[in-house]
RNA sequence: GGGCGGAUAGCUCAGCUGGAAGAGCAUCGGCCUUACAAGCCGGAGGUCACAGGUUCGAGCCCUGUUCCGCCUACCA
């Protein structure tokens, strides 16, 4: 099989192997810098930008398949838009994910015995720096292996020293504007983590519970209301017993007093009509300090706050004696035991409720009243909100809904966090005077008085940061090339579990801080599941792991079993078995152009012909099938139509490239018309060239790995190459209707061999009748005979109007051309006519459906003229059809009964 | 409680503005045909969840119902 002679046919291995492939040109296009574009071109050079930044993953993650998709779909724009002569940028980075990293590093220290406190702020702090150092880049390492076609020389992380500079100048300026306020207020603090959290940090479990019911007696001893909790330990700081004001079985309390019991203080009842009547017992007790809408409810109501519970979780000092110091779990056990002791514990019951978990470490959430500092949000929501959907288009277009919904609910945002790992708040307070001091460089000394100062404990959140990423990536605050450039960036690729978090905060800082919104689109692509549909976990066992998926059967299989998928609405399920699949179509690729290279011009040369030299069936067809592929595929990319891509790129090269071009293009090839050859050559080089660049968004490895050894190629570089251009002339619906009347022989005469099993390797003769499709019929089949001989294995054809076979013939009928394949001696007739009978009965449906469908009362009146003519001619066709088969069914039947 | 998404071939899912249902995988039969057995050729397989409605015509639009999933919320 080798020919030494023709060094091109062994310039590609038999099989892909992914591995050395995906190492070589990874490495190639870093050490380049291919990806790293001079923002003068945009500036000065009149290039059009694309930008995209990368939502940051965390430094303390590893790859997984939602990010691998996330990467796939960004990389997929950034190389389309780079053919399209864009100037490209998109920035990778990380981001310092507080309490996360925090934890981890805890973690870390809790095995060699020490804690956090045991190190000190900066120690610790040195100390979360050396792991980032690390382990951080091991995230940025595994999206190499996706062939990211990001621009290494922008990296950013979270808490670099630019980033740094980004966050202290917008807080103080949102400070300074009244945006940013620090007060005393509930919010969801973690006992584990001893921090508070943002209300989208809160998880919401469902867990069994019991509900209290719990007699408060009146002052006046006129009675006792009966209050309904489910955390009766709570009871302890209650400020208040609340019922509907119009709930008659209570109004005579409205106004009294009660008392407390275990505590013993006198507490009012209010009315409000937050209370709902047929909860529980229709009467509420208010605790302020531990629960969010007690807290609402005291502040309309002018109600003292008390705390009973500390921020570790202990009973404090306002608690009665005897419960001081205990856990809130057991006090809850000591407070239902007293109760019960005094009679006052009307009935416990079950009750399943939902309760707030730290989205890192699980815990309960205890709502907390702290010193806090916040971001007074309305204004810069109400701006994010009326951008969408003129300046910034949600694709797709439904979570709009979700995107408004958030932000007209929205909440101040708390924004501080009592850990270390994170950006300090540039915020002094004078040791002498009191005096807040809120600016971007260290102050040395009081402004006011000169006294010594003390910078605030606390950090921001780390979304805080991650909302300035569109500009802060870019230098800002500096006023950079690259931020005029590049900003606003075009798009936004995330998973909706971030919408809120994260798309959101940036909105409303792009617009604030930018006067511009952050990104032109954003879009939602789906969160990738198991094959189960369940979300993919360390503990539940079920994730797939894309490094290792990759390790098997390499990026570009990946990479386009997740395009395939990318279409579903709010996941994609995942197996293995389907990436295993799409490595299939990476081997056929790569065998289509081992195939196409063994038929180059000897000496590794490129073809001399010209394509308007080429002639014949399958190179006008494949010339005008590519054509619709670029406009398929360019317009899916542009529309986000991920799957539309993959699909057009599969079917075209594996079905119609593969299957039928490269089969028929075999007789030019193999023939001795050097012409011919020639032409076909060039035909088949540019259409597997063309296809490599269409191609290589989506499959970026093996497409770059074929391109480097087509022969006649100039620029070895296949990222940079522009989108294919259009040839317009080759479009030809003429040829593709040729070429399917040329597809329905070959298959009608296949489906006759193997239906009446015949061997394949039997060679038939042909008889086929044109009267009914006239002179074009008989021009396509006359000029295509010999391929028609070479795919359907025909020894002898006999093709014209008015041809007829013998009776004894295996028999088609194709756009209303008879097929005979005469079998006199070959096979058992039988079988044929049982054929031939289930041809006909679903020809007689068809016909059934089409008349119905045609004679239906005002069909003919309303419906559209074209569509009317259509479906008649449609009629006409299958009737034809239906009429020779039936004769057809005959002739044989007759023959048989001959004998 | 509010909102959203899904229900189409055995499985996983396409089906853009309504014109007689498609793919991949799996399955069955036949092939080692000189790019590829990770392949080639052919077959079988569906009252598009249910009930109404609009329309000449509905997988697609409208209403309701049932199941599944998700998001969100202040039933203590």
């Amino acid at each position: 099989m080798s020919n030494p002679a023709n060094p091109a046919e062994n310039a590609l291995p038999k099989g892909y192997e992914p591995a050395d492939v995906e190492a070589r040109w990874g490495k190639h296009w870093e050490d380049s810098k291919t990806f790293s574009p001079d923002p003068a071109e945009v500036l000065t050079g009149g290039k059009q930008p694309y930008s995209i930044v990368i939502p940051p993953p965390n430094v303390t993650g590893a790859l997984h398949m939602g990010h691998a998709l996330n990467i796939t779909l960004q990389d997929i724009l950034c190389r389309f838009m780079r053919q399209q002569g864009k100037s490209v940028l998109w920035v990778p980075g990380t981001d310092h994910a507080g309490i996360a990293t925090q934890n981890v590093v805890e973690r870390q220290l809790k095995k060699e015995g020490k804690k956090r406190d045991d190190l000190g702020r900066e120690k610790f702090i040195e100390r979360v720096w050396e792991w980032k150092k690390e382990y951080g880049d091991r995230i940025l390492h595994q999206i190499r292996r996706l062939g990211a076609s990001v621009d290494w020389t922008a990296e950013r992380f979270t808490l670099d020293e630019g980033l740094s500079r980004a966050v202290r100048e917008v807080f103080v300026r949102l400070f300074h504007e009244g945006l940013i306020y620090k007060g005393n207020y509930i919010v969801n603090w973690c006992n584990r983590c001893h921090t508070a959290l943002a209300d989208d940090e809160v998880e919401h479990a469902p867990r069994k519970g019991k509900l209290y019911q719990i007699r408060y007696p009146l002052s006046d001893g006129s009675g006792d209301l009966v209050v309904a909790t489910t955390r009766p330990e709570t009871m302890l700081g209650d400020v208040a017993v609340a019922v509907h004001p119009e709930d008659e079985r209570y109004t005579f309390a409205i106004g009294k007093m009660v008392t407390l019991p275990l505590v013993g203080t006198q507490i009012p009842v209010i009315a409000d009509a937050y209370v709902d009547r047929e909860f529980g017992t229709g009467a509420l007790k208010i605790t302020p300090a531990h629960d969010m809408n007690d807290w609402a409810l005291a502040r309309t109501h002018n109600l003292p706050v008390i705390a009973v519970i500390d921020d570790k979780g202990l009973m404090n000092e306002n608690a009665p004696a005897a419960y001081q110091g205990l856990t809130k779990n057991a006090c809850r056990d000591k407070v239902v035991e007293d109760l019960e002791a005094l009679g006052l514990m009307v009935g416990i019951a079950d009750h399943d409720h939902s309760v707030g978990e730290c989205y890192r470490c699980k815990s309960v959430i205890e709502p907390h009243v702290s010193e806090q500092w916040f971001v007074k949000v309305a204004p810069l929501a109400k701006a994010a909100r009326e951008a969408v959907p003129s300046q910034t288009r949600i694709v797709p277009a439904q979570w709009e809904k979700t995107y408004y919904e958030w932000l007209d609910n929205i909440r101040d945002w708390c924004i501080s966090r009592q850990i270390w790992w994170g950006h300090r708040i540039p915020a002094w307070t004078c040791e002498a005077c009191g005096e807040l001091i809120v600016q971007t460089e260290d102050p040395t000394s009081c402004t006011k008085c000169g006294g010594s100062l003390t910078q605030e404990d606390d950090v921001l959140d780390t979304w805080f940061s991650s909302a300035l990423w569109p500009f802060s990536t870019l230098g800002w605050p500096a006023d950079t090339d690259k931020l005029k450039a590049y900003y606003p960036t075009s798009v936004l690729v995330t998973g909706f579990d971030i919408l809120f978090f994260w798309v959101a905060r940036m909105m409303m800082m792009g617009i604030h801080f930018q006067e511009q919104v952050p990104f032109h689109h954003v879009y939602i692509h789906a969160l990738v599941r198991d094959e189960q549909g369940k979300k993919m976990s360390k503990s539940t066992g079920n994730v797939i792991d894309p490094l290792e998926m990759i390790g098997k059967y390499g990026t570009d299989s990946l990479r386009f079993t997740l395009t395939a998928f990318a279409a579903m609405g709010r996941d994609i399920k995942l197996s293995e078995k389907r990436i295993e699949g799409y490595r299939h179509f990476v081997n056929k690729i790569w065998n289509s152009a081992r195939f196409a290279l063994m038929n180059m011009p000897e000496g590794g040369g490129a073809p001399k012909a010209e394509l308007s030299d080429a002639t014949g069936l399958a190179n006008r067809w494949i010339l005008h099938r590519l054509e619709e592929v670029k406009d398929e595929v360019e317009s899916a990319t542009l529309e986000y139509r991920f799957n539309d891509i993959a699909q057009s790129l599969y079917r075209f090269i594996w079905n119609e490239f593969c299957d039928w071009y490269l089969e028929m293009a075999k007789g030019d090839l193999y023939g001795a018309d050097e012409g011919l050859k020639d032409a076909t050559r060039k035909v088949l080089l540019t259409v597997l060239s063309e296809t490599l660049v269409l191609l290589h968004p989506v499959m970026p490895f093996v497409t770059q790995e074929i391109w480097s050894v087509l022969p006649g190629i100039k620029d070895r570089e296949l990222a940079l190459q522009p989108y294919p251009e259009r040839r317009p002339q080759f479009k030809s619906a003429d040829i593709a209707r040729d070429m399917a009347f040329f597809q329905g022989v070959v298959g009608s005469v296949r489906t006759i061999r193997t239906e009446l099993c015949i061997d394949p390797a039997k060679k038939l003769p042909l008889i086929i009748d044109t009267t009914s499709g006239g002179d074009n019929a008989l021009r396509v089949l006359a000029e295509n005979v010999y391929l028609i001989q070479q795919l359907a294995r025909i020894e002898s054809a006999d093709i014209g109007p008015g041809k007829t076979g013998p009776r004894a013939s295996g028999t088609a009928v194709v756009e209303g051309s008879r097929i005979f394949v005469p079998l006199k001696g070959i096979v058992d007739f039988g079988a044929e006519l049982t054929r031939l009978d289930k041809e006909l009965g679903k020809l007689d449906k068809q016909l059934a459906a089409l008349k119905g469908k045609l004679s239906a009362p005002g069909f003919a009146g309303n419906a559209p003229a074209e569509i009317v003519a259509a479906e008649q001619a449609k009629l006409a066709g299958l009737e034809d059809a239906k009429a020779k088969m039936a004769e057809l069914h005959e002739r044989l039947k007759s023959a048989l009964d001959e004998g």
